[in-house]
DNA sequence: TAGTATTAGGGTAATTAGGGTC
DNA sequence: ACTGTCCTAATTACCCTAATAC
């Protein structure tokens, strides 16, 4: 097989993302209706997220918050 | 007037298309057979899918989000 | 020609979507 | 506002054997 594209993309289904944070699946769902994580869609209408996002959002890289203003 | 053949057609297998999409080859297989993903046929039965058209429904449409729709 | 991995089929469990409610 | 749960329908994952790809 050969298809090594500069554009990996690992994907994660919704159940590993609602285990990696410990919440319901349902929840990573709400999660991304309201825009707060990428989502795509399967052809059947499934979700798949992006790992790269996941991890950064479990705090991989604390990087600087703005809660302070 | 036209080249010949302007662009080689890159195909890929059901089991690449399926790492692209993060679900099992079958499934990718049930895409095709309704219709959902063109599918190119081998002598021997087995389908290729075109990389441009995989690559179209993956992130033609980059994020759009859910939220407002 | 042989050897190994992948795919096509078909069937049956497991997830997910979506809405609604608590 | 946020999350977990209940429900139904749809989609997907895993099981097998035989044929194809390389």
């Amino acid at each position: 097989m050969s298809a090594q594209h500069p554009e990996p993309e690992m994907l994660l289904t919704p159940s590993e993302v609602a285990t990696l944070f410990r919440v319901d699946p349902k929840t990573v769902t709400r999660w991304a209706k309201a825009g707060k994580l990428t989502s795509i869609r399967t052809l059947g209408g499934h979700r798949r997220y992006r790992e790269a996002e996941v991890r950064d959002l479990l705090g991989g890289i604390p990087q600087q918050r703005e809660a302070d203003r």
